[in-house]
DNA sequence: CAGTTTTGATAGCTTTACTATTAAAAACAA
DNA sequence: TTGTTTTTAATAGTAAAGCTATCAAAACTG
């Protein structure tokens, strides 16, 4: 498998110094992968990652100002890593569907990548984004984050899946919708499997998860990309009530 | 409106001592829900909440080991309360999509209750739930938790909308992925409206968001639920392809 | 009113999340 | 190669968070 050496851009309100640039920075990316994926987020922080590293707590603070703020950098990272994914993948696929199909194998795991990235473990980040990707967002500072562009990458990775869905039906009218829930749906539903099993279909007693989920994705996706309104409305259409008013 | 007296069974896990029976702890969960609302859960903590009614940390963790715990206490307090609201309206409704229209206009809000609980603001515990709820089972605990028992009344809240949905259609193959992705992403897209709304087709230019969340809701259970297969299969028919492998 | 339980007041301890200072090391330039 | 700048390490310190322990006062219970 080929070693490309990939240098994504990320916002640089993301970091106080590129971790891209230097050893240290770099190494910070790689073993905070690693420790949030043993710790959990919670109990991560910047001074177990120092003595990981056999650095220190200031070092760390020179490149990230917080660890919220290298988490989100993390997401970025990733999320990117799936734009550039889904574009190399479709380059040279005409058709929407066959399109959004890779699109969504791309969303459920980082399996038969076409390279890898020497300081990313993009297995570990994978299950960094399931287990607390949505940490991102869910905090007070959001509209702060967002005004700053931390989740640039996240709306423009849903942008694009959104237009791949308007493409194969124009008239969709909720392809963003469908984009986000595709992948919190996806990442849930492999949470729930192993966590959570009476909160999906998913069972490990029926194979493969990945398998399960891209199959269980394209469900939902076609089914509300090709639902068929007027249909349903007949079919629920007796009943004009007013629900408890 | 009645004012029902309603307590609901928690499981006792989740306190150290029932905070239902006392007004210290009928205080600690009123003001615990306006506090976490305010500061959001990570800058929330037991002193600030002590100060704020009067009490002391040290009386506030008899009631709850820590935070987490509370937290979960009150995302179980509202799922039980939405199972109850939904036995409630579905009391003398046999028409399964009847029921299922009623279940997602309980899930997206509080809106047009028939109680009030005096020690509980159920719309901004519906707020807490939107914006903290995931934070409940995102956590290195998760199968701890689980076992505690910590998870049985979402799960039984999600078992609760998949059998509507199986009444509707027992062919259904994801009834427990519908009925948990029509709550997080109900959950979701009131939360993007607001705060992401690049990730949501909900708009506020659109007029009120929990009717969007309701019709968009309404698209996506019906578009899976009488997703047509075979037609999908037919028009993605041509393309038995494997994806970047 | 005596006994039990609950609460409040106070104290203290460990960890987290930083910031500041300074010196050593590495990189780089003339 | 030496001098200069940048980067890192080492150390120290602070405020807040997340607890635990003790004891006395208050409240409720029989």
């Amino acid at each position: 498998m080929a070693k490309i050496s990939v240098k994504l851009d990320l916002n640089e309100n993301l970091f106080q110094k590129d971790p891209q640039e230097t050893d240290l920075g770099r190494n910070i990316v790689r073993h905070s992968i690693l420790l949030i994926d043993e710790l959990g987020f919670e109990k991560f922080n910047f001074k177990k990652l120092a003595e990981r590293i056999k650095s220190t707590e200031a070092s760390i603070y020179r490149y990230f100002e917080n660890k919220h703020n290298l988490l989100i950098y993390l997401l970025n990272w990733y999320w990117e890593w799936m734009k550039v994914r889904i574009d190399f993948n479709t380059i040279n696929i005409n058709d929407p569907i066959q399109k959004l199909d890779l699109t969504i194998n791309i969303i459920v795991d980082t399996a038969n990548r076409n390279t890898t990235i020497d300081f990313v473990d993009e297995d570990i980040l994978h299950r960094i984004v399931v287990a607390e990707g949505t940490k991102a967002y869910h905090t007070k500072s959001v509209d702060k984050d967002n005004q700053d562009g931390f989740f640039l990458s996240y709306k423009s990775l849903c942008k694009k899946v959104a237009d791949i869905v308007l493409e194969i039906n124009p008239h969709f009218p909720y392809p963003r919708t469908l984009a986000s829930n595709l992948i919190e749906m996806g990442n849930n539903n492999q949470y729930f499997a192993e966590h959570l099993p009476r909160l999906t279909d998913i069972q490990y007693s029926k194979g493969n998860i990945s398998e399960q989920a891209i199959e269980l994705l394209k469900y939902f996706a076609y089914g509300a990309i090709y639902a068929n309104h007027s249909k349903i409305k007949q079919k629920n259409g007796q009943m004009k009530f007013k629900p408890h008013s």
